[in-house]
DNA sequence: GATGAATGAGATTTCATTCAT
DNA sequence: CATGAATGAAATCTCATTCAT
C-alpha cells in the first residue's frame, strides 16, 4: 500500500480495514501505518476519521446511482431493465467488494451532518429503483399485491447481506450471483 | 428500567442501547446507568461487555432455531412449511425487535471463542432452512436452477435488513411484512 | 502533594501549576503526575481539565463574595466599610495566592457555559462593591465626579495585577499591601 | 486583511487574534489564513509564532516608553507631568487597543530569552514612572506614606485591566477614561 | 520569495476492567 | 452481593515547524 498519492493510499488502506473489521474497530494509527504515512499527513488531507468513511461511502453511492440511472432510463421493456439493474448492482458490488462492504455495514457511523446528506442520496436511489417496480406493477407485468417499497427493501436486504457471506474466491462468480439474485427478484414479482 | 432482577435489567438496558447505537458505541457505564446499578454489579453477573452481547445474541438464536425446528419438522406440504417458517421468523423478529436488531447487526463483535460457537449455531439454522428449500427442489415444487444456498442467503439478507428500515409504529404490521416477505420468497422459488 | 483525598490533591496540584504557568501551558499529565495519580483518576472526579479550573475559580469567587457581603452589610460608616472591604480582598488574595492568581488570569479559559455562569457571579460581586462606592458618593463622603463603575474597575485592576508582581516572601506583608491599597483607594475617592 | 506588505498583514492578523483569544488559543494556521498568506510565508519573515508576539509586544513597549520619556522629562510641575503621563498611557492604549490587549495579557508567553529582554525594558518603564512619583513625594506634593513602587503597581494594574472591561464603542471615550484614571491616581497621592 | 505537504510529538479524553472494602 | 475508586492502554485529533520544490 505504498503506491499512488498519499490520499489515495489512505483511502485504500481505510477501505480494506473498514471492510475487514468495521469502522469502530479500526484505529487511525492502523490506517496510516498501512498507508505508510503519519497521522499528521492523514489529518492534512482529511478532516477526520469520519471523513475517510464519508469519502468511501460517497464514491460507492455515486457510482451505483449513476449506473442505476442509466439502466433504468433505457428503453427496453421494464422487466429487462429491472433485471439488468438488479444484476448490475451485484456485479459492481462484487467488483468493488471492500468498498461495498464498507458501504453496506457502516451507514450509521457517520456524524450527524454527513449522515443526513448520505441518507437523502440513498433515498433517491431507493426511489428510483422502486419506480421501476411500480412501473411494472402498473403495466401488469409484476404482481401488485406486494407494495413496491417492500419488494425493494427485500431485494436490497439481500444485496447488502452479500458482504457477510460471499467470498470472492468461492465457487460462484459475480455473474453467477448476479444472475441468481436477479432471477429470484424477477420470480418473486411475477404475476401469479 | 428498574423492574426485574438485576441481570434482567442489565440485559434489557443493553438490548435497547445496542439496538439503538451498535455495540461499539455503547459504554458499559451507559448500560449500568440505564439499568440503575453499578459497574461492580454488572461484572458480578457478567464476565464482560461481550458476555452481555452473547447472552442477547444467544437467546434470539435459540428461540429462532427452536421455532424453525418445530415448523420445519411438521407434516404439511413443504411449500406450506417453508412459507410458515419464512413468515414466522419475521413475526418473531418484529415482536422482539430490539433483540433482533442486536442479533442482525452485531455478529462480528463477539470475541473469538464465542464467535465460533455462535457461527456454528447459525450454520445449523441456515442448513435447516436450506434443507427445506432443497426438499422442495427435489420434489419438483421449487425451481432448481438457483442453488438453495443462494436462495437462503438471499432471504435472510432481506430479513436482517428489516432492522434498518422497519418501524414498529409504521403503517405495516408484523403480519403484513411477514406475509409479503414469505410471498416474495415463495414467488421467487416457483417453477417457471 | 500526596496528602489528602485524591480530588483534593488534584485541585492542589492544578492550582499550583495553573498559577505558575497558566491554564493552557499545563498538561493534564503534569497535574496527575504531581498529584501522584493517573489520568483515569482525574477523569473519574472531574469531567474535564476545564472543570478543574472551574472548581478553583468558583471557590475563590464564592469566598470573596461571601466576605464582601458580610463586610458591606455591616453598620459602620460607609468609608470604614469600603476600606475594610478593599483591604480584606487583598489579604485573602495573598493568603490564597495561587488560587487567586489562577482566578485573576484564567477567566477566559473556561468553556462557554461555565464562562457565563462565572461572569454573572463576577458581575454581582462588582455591583456589590460599586454599591458601596455609590453609597458614599450619594452621602457626599466620596467624590462624585468619577463614575463609581470606573473607580471599581480601577481598583480591581490593581488587585488582579497583584499576581504579576507581588511575592509572598518579599519585604511587604499582606497587611502592608492591604493597607496601602485601601489607603490609595480611599484617597482617590476623597472629595476635593 | 489583504492590504499592506506581507509582514504587516501578518502582524495585523496576529494582533487581532491574540487580542481576541490569547496567544495559546491561536493557531499559526489561523493567522496566515486571516493574513491571506501561507505558513511558508510566515516562517520566511518570522522565526516563530513567538517572534510575532515579541514584535507586537515590543512595538507597544517602545512607543509607551518613548512617550513616557518625553512627558516625564518636560519642565512643568511634577503633578502636571504625572497627570499627563497617566492620562497618555490610557489614551494610547485605547487607540491601539488590540495591541495593548496583547501586551497586557500575554507577557509570560514569550520564550526565555525574549522574556528577559522584555522584562528589562518593562522595568525601565516602571522605574521611570516611579521616579516621577518619588520626585513628588520628596518635594512634598504627594503623600509619602505609601511606597512609590506600590503606587505604581497599583496604577498599572488598573491600566492593564482595561483590556478586560473597556469597550471601544461603549459610552466612555478614551479621554474620559484617561481623565478619570489620572484623577484617581492624583487623588490617591494627595497629601492627607 | 513563497508553497503546502508532511512530520512527530504531544494534547485531551474514553473506557473496559479490577479490586479493596 | 454490591460498590465505586482507580488503572492503564489506547483513542482521536492538533499544531508548530521543516523542507523539497
Amino acid at each position: 500500500m505504498t503506491n499512488g498519492t498519499v490520499p489515495e493510499r489512505l483511502i485504500g488502506a481505510a477501505t480494506e480495514l473498514f471492510a475487514a473489521k468495521g469502522f469502530d474497530r479500526v484505529a487511525v494509527q492502523e490506517i496510516v501505518d498501512r498507508a505508510g504515512v503519519t497521522k499528521g499527513a492523514m489529518y492534512h488531507y482529511f478532516g477526520s476519521k469520519d471523513d475517510l468513511l464519508h469519502e468511501i461511502y460517497g464514491s460507492v453511492l455515486r457510482m451505483q446511482t449513476e449506473r442505476l440511472e442509466k439502466i433504468a432510463s433505457g428503453d427496453g421493456p421494464v422487466a429487462e431493465r429491472l433485471h439488468a439493474a438488479a444484476a448490475d448492482v451485484i456485479v459492481t458490488s462484487i467488483e468493488n467488494f471492500n468498498q461495498a462492504k464498507v458501504y453496506f455495514r457502516s451507514a450509521d457511523h457517520l456524524a450527524e451532518d454527513k449522515r443526513l446528506e448520505v441518507r437523502a442520496e440513498r433515498r433517491r436511489y431507493h426511489e428510483r429503483f422502486r419506480a421501476l417496480v411500480e412501473e411494472g406493477q402498473s403495466s401488469g407485468v409484476f404482481r401488485a399485491d406486494v407494495p413496491a417499497d417492500v419488494a425493494v427493501h427485500h431485494y436490497f436486504g439481500a444485496v447488502h447481506h452479500l458482504g457477510t457471506w460471499y467470498h470472492v474466491d468461492g465457487p460462484l462468480s459475480a455473474e453467477d450471483i448476479a444472475r441468481h439474485y436477479a432471477d429470484l427478484l424477477m420470480g418473486s414479482l411475477r404475476v401469479a
